[in-house]
DNA sequence: GTAACATCTACAGTTGCTATAGATTCAAGT
DNA sequence: ACTTGAATCTATAGCAACTGTAGATGTTAC
């Protein structure tokens, strides 16, 4: 008992089977053992694994930032300071997001309202797209915002 | 007159030299004259053209949209209602994408909360991180947070 | 046994650029 | 005219973080 195929780990971490084997390649997940027809068995603790990986993913650590946090909780005697960091300097990161997100958003309701459903020739809509010099409003050094 | 060098166009637009050879070779950008030395020479309206990209994706529309605005926008006969319906669009994605990373940022300021400063072994931070079942809370549908 | 489904490997594609290497070409100073 | 240093040229590879495909095997339920 106790093993597991790659489709149940899936269905049982709510992560692809091609990503498994994704993170397989990339050494965030160790390589399982095979059947006799070469196909990967997991146990309890590669289901751990993967769900703690799925989790920091989905509270949208980096994949660099997920292999810290996996080396960081392998050592259990240490102080947690340091996932604590790295946590709070991930929250930064979230708020600066969230600053960026919501000046675009003023500007978009903004121009959005500029539109009177005239000619696009005349559209000050169309006219605040192309208006270049109005971008800097936006920027707080130059970071791209991904939408 | 009129003509300038791809590094003038960089400074004019604050798009870097190589995005713009990039623009060109994926067609968002029409191919300029040519110098006798095989250099490019732009005009006035690939300067409208490219501030008009630049602007719009720091709004942070995406490349196809740009295509979609560019497409719209060169047609000034026609109503701008449909420059409004794509940029409407935009807004709610962008509204969406703040909902997600406002509800992460509540998660992580709540685990973060938790951690006491001790072991890894007894933090409930990393318990929390470990603690796949929790991470629904954040899906509406299961749209991955991108930060 | 046989059909339907799961799994295997290897590799290309996604988005929106950025970086590198090695070869010209341009602009300014003497 | 000549030299030097910056700018430009092409082509290709790389980034994150996966996803999708093809074509071959493996497993399972009836």
């Amino acid at each position: 008992m106790g093993t597991m195929s790659i489709g149940r780990l899936a269905r049982e971490t709510g992560c692809k089977v091609t990503t498994i084997r994704y993170y397989e390649r990339v050494g965030m997940m160790p390589a399982p053992a095979r059947s006799a027809g070469n196909t990967r068995r997991y146990d309890a603790r590669h289901l751990a694994r993967l769900g703690f990986i799925r989790h920091c993913r989905e509270l949208g650590f980096t994949q660099a930032a997920v292999r810290e946090l996996l080396e960081l909780t392998g050592r259990p005697e240490r102080s947690c300071e340091s996932v604590a960091a790295l946590t709070r300097r991930h929250l930064e990161d979230v708020d600066r997001k969230i600053d960026r997100l919501t000046a675009l958003k003023r500007e978009l309701a903004h121009m959005i309202a500029a539109c009177d459903g005239g000619r696009i020739a005349e559209c000050r809509l169309v006219e605040a797209l192309a208006d270049h010099s109005h971008a800097h409003c936006l920027d707080d050094a130059h970071p791209r915002v991904d939408t």
